[in-house]
DNA sequence: GTCTATATAGGGATAGAC
DNA sequence: GTCTATCCCTATATAGAC
């Protein structure tokens, strides 16, 4: 760590911040309305230097996605996974939840990013196929634990159901409640909205249980 | 009627002409990719001519955008609306699918249009919350009439996952199975994952109906 | 690595003739 | 209503000095 004097800012890496206000521009503006010109601004950079570091704005989206990609396929089990019980699958749908968020202004505009970069398309029906893996490994392993009941057609079309929720949850909420800047309301009603998809496959016991942890989820936000 | 004698096209209704296929191409490209010279190109008229018709390109996405409003809101019943049986929700969720096919663009970035224009994203924050309330009319009205059983909590929560699923299956499906251009399979999925949504709410009569209709519904298309 | 200055393209929008 | 021609602006991208 050489200790220029006071006199040069971090700027070894440069690249994290482009990334890091890029991510945040994108998030709060949305992606088409945040220009190369901007974050260069708020990276406090001149253009120039900005596309030393990403030649193409692509890159930049690209290189987000990457990132993305990465933290959710690092939290999303193996598909031969399946879980014991319900406290472990509501968490790791919580934190599911989390990286969506951080990470939403992708889900503004899937298609298009599919449509632009083709391999991008490939990687991203690989994580959507993985988030129906995931579901189906909860609720297998909750019905293999008979903790729940379901039949096999059941269960895949749960997964389903499931996997559709948790992705879109928060783009539906913000629909409904736009300018919303922290994700907490938001988030605590969908693992709720997740959990109530369950509790009527859970045999009574478990489902005592899994209605007490939803009520517990709904208390965390005001009201309706 | 004038019958110019061959010289001049239909000519009278250019703007619905233009509306049409400015709807395909944002369909098929998405608008962001749309521009006003293609639009003009594949209307077979000057950018000029296009330009007198709708002054700026945000009035030609208004104008689709309130075409879906009322479309939708004729098909949704109102708040009061309960469902008689299965048969009549289905078909009316049935028709909703349709209808979210036909605007599909739209929903490539929702918060998008909201962002640019506050008073669309009013509109369609109403269109959303109708679409929970039909929803709730559905559970509701299969509640009423011993059907279904449920808690109060239990439905508002069904609704809501309703809606979840309605507004955002087309979506979901697309990123698994990207370049699809006829939304037969896809709708037919859809309603299918809808039925069994509700199916664990039915009452032993009603559920194996339901459940005889979502096998239907399923063999329609050839496999997942 | 970082800057300044500049090139280039493309799209939206306009003016005025027909 | 429709066309042609053109303007203007913005955003990306580049070149070359420091």
């Amino acid at each position: 760590m050489p200790a220029d004097p006071a006199t040069r800012r971090p700027a070894r890496n440069t690249r994290r911040r482009i990334l890091d206000t890029t991510l945040a521009l994108y998030n709060a503006l949305g992606e088409p309305n945040v220009s190369t010109t901007l974050i260069a601004a708020e990276v406090g950079i001149s253009a120039g230097n900005l596309h030393y570091h990403f030649r193409k704005k692509d890159q930049l989206i690209g290189a987000l996605l990457e990132q993305f990609i990465v933290d959710i396929e690092q939290l999303m089990p193996p598909d031969s996974w399946r879980a014991k019980d319900v406290e472990e699958s509501w968490f790791l749908l919580h934190i599911i939840f989390e990286t969506i968020w951080k990470y939403r202004f992708l889900f503004r505009d899937l298609s298009g990013i599919m449509s632009r970069d083709r391999r991008a398309g490939h990687r991203l029906s690989g994580v959507f196929n993985r988030a129906v893996a995931t579901c189906r490994g909860i609720c297998l392993g909750l019905a293999e634990t008979d903790q729940l009941e379901a039949t096999s057609a059941e269960i895949e079309a749960l997964a389903h159901n499931l996997a559709v929720l948790t992705l879109y949850w928060l783009s539906f909420d913000t629909v409904r409640h736009p300018r919303r800047d922290e994700a907490g309301e938001s988030i605590a009603q969908g693992v709720y909205q997740v959990l109530m998809l369950v509790a009527p496959f859970m045999r009574p016991v478990g489902r005592a249980n899994i209605e007490y942890l939803a009520t517990q989820y709904l208390t965390k936000q005001p009201g309706r």
